[in-house]
DNA sequence: TTGTAGGCGTTATCAT
DNA sequence: ATGATAACGCCTACAA
């Protein structure tokens, strides 16, 4: 048996609306008849039904927070951030990986669109995000995290620096004297791997050196991913001396292939790894890293997110700065 | 402006019972006003107010995910395998992250239990969860993952098989001569730590040597909190031999502190690991774990929830056995 | 095959 | 200080 607003109104022998008086003090009620009821509410452990809550409010005080890849501790570090500081600010938060795969994603904006949230936070499976301007049309807070449609100006973004972290980190691999620096990308088609790759080259224009295309390699994110795509590079350019790698976990791969390769770190090939994991410095040699803060940038998101629900013409895009954490792998 | 169903109507020129029938395919329509509905929707991107269906419907198709605490790659797991279950059976997954802290874990419940998801799947903050009692009472679907109250019998459960873990490392400890072993606990008073030392307590007593409460640490599930434990308790008990460590972050905390105490691993100290994370096959030593799917747990407890969901009086305990992944750390 | 209308549980306006 | 009641948007008997 269901218990209703109207079961702990006819208990207390008042009106529905009295008690929804007194459960939001939305108006004076007497003290004994709040009492009264407060004291039925309890009793029955009763919590007002949130979907009829929200039918008549038009609000649902939940967010959507829709990504498109889990493996690896930079996405769950988002998810903590968003959550805590959602938790923080009185909201729930829906949580949807699309594993890579925008017909899902489109799939579940639609849902999410449906006044299931407020608001939605996303890190686009894909460059062409153009799907998502008929729900900007129709005023749906969304905002981009991570990665974004560069043709969606007026959606708000959340991302980490890509370009100067890529540039920053040649160049330290270019001040060590190697001039030919595989790169190993988790993705292509997505703006975090071409930021990052427009860094490098600046870098390498910057100290005139040429950029070489077959010197990248497609890693997809994996530790396999990783140890393949290092074979294929180094068996490919011999003279290759160092790597940039742009992800954890391929990071992890890439360090496996050296080995396998019999290829000391960083005596042969000295390796520069992006995002940063905890176990990166008890490593053999300790990794150095790109390292950035994913809570930082979940916690961001969900501020920024709650400004475009509050201010519809909210687009700006707030870039999260890098730090390069030295530690061995690169030679230094 | 919001687009209703009833707009849909009066642009057909047909009643909204037609409409709702077309949505649903629950009745047939006439093909003719069946394309003539479905047009229009197309055009205004119309999609059903999720929250009056849920209302009327009863079903809100999705599920909450509560667990408390987030930082290590297991819990990612278990998000990931609740979510890619979730997805594949048509359900959205509301997360929440406590952080340990009961009282916010009880303001979750409260609320998700106003018919804001169709059932919940919780890793208890603590040992006594009583107060989730009112709620099977109440016939919310309920079900326990990694951790449980082992007075709440009719709720079921999916958790690693702690006590086989626990038990079997220490058996291959002891096997290598290591009868002083530390172990790091992550926290105390839940089913996870309190198993894995029943079984660290079995093996002992099988083995013949005496258990000793003093080689027991808190580790607080962290790496500063894993390099703080091991100090303490090196420096406390010096025929300590080897470590069992309950967690990955904390794992990397204990070797950063063995070499902070110049201490050789496997020679000095022999170290076996849970959790298990991608890079411990790169560390030096390469780690030895107690290794886990977190995946399979979140996947398998998704399904446990349909089963509660679908036939109330369900209530399994479903253990996941984990397995040891030996490398090197623990001197084999 | 299609339409009418009541009700899901709240909130909030307008009376009293 | 309270109460009656009309929405919120949808689904679904029941009627036509």
């Amino acid at each position: 048996m269901k218990i209703t607003i109207k079961d702990i109104a006819r208990e207390a022998g008042v009106s529905t609306a009295t008690v929804s008086h007194v459960i939001n003090g939305t108006k004076n009620i007497s003290e004994g008849k709040t009492k009264l009821i407060k004291g039925i509410i309890d009793k029955y452990n009763y919590v007002p039904d949130i979907r009829a809550k929200n039918l008549r409010n038009l609000k649902t005080k939940t967010a959507g927070l829709v990504v498109s890849s889990f493996p690896d501790s930079h996405v769950s570090g988002i998810v903590n951030g968003v959550g805590k500081r959602a938790r923080e600010l009185g909201y729930q938060m829906l949580f949807i990986n699309t594993i890579e795969d925008q017909e899902y994603e489109k799939e579940t904006i639609k849902l999410l669109s449906s006044h299931m949230v407020d608001g939605i936070i996303i890190t686009p499976s894909k460059m062409d995000s153009q799907y998502l301007k008929k729900y900007i049309e129709q005023n749906l807070p969304i905002i981009q995290v991570l990665r974004y449609d560069p043709n969606l100006p007026l959606i708000p973004k959340v991302t980490m620096d890509d370009f100067q972290a890529g540039y920053d980190a040649t160049v330290h691999l270019l001040q060590h004297g190697h001039h030919h620096i595989g790169l190993i990308y988790a993705k292509a088609d997505v703006t975090s791997t071409t930021g990052r790759i427009e860094g490098y080259k600046a870098a390498l224009k910057d100290y005139h050196f040429t950029f070489n295309e077959s010197y990248l390699e497609l890693g997809n994110a994996t530790v396999e991913g990783g140890l393949k795509a290092i074979k294929h590079l180094i068996n490919r350019e011999k003279q290759i001396t160092s790597l940039f790698v742009l992800n954890d976990l391929m990071t992890v791969g890439a360090m496996q292939g050296l080995t396998a390769l019999s290829l000391k770190c960083p005596e042969d090939i000295a390796l520069i790894g992006f995002g940063d994991f905890p176990a990166a410095n008890i490593t053999s040699p300790p990794i150095t890293n790109v390292s950035m803060s994913s809570e930082t940038v979940g916690q961001t998101a969900f501020d920024v997110l709650l400004n475009k629900i509050n201010n519809p013409s909210y687009s700006r895009h707030i870039q999260i700065p890098a730090s390069l954490m030295i530690r061995r792998s690169c030679g230094c």
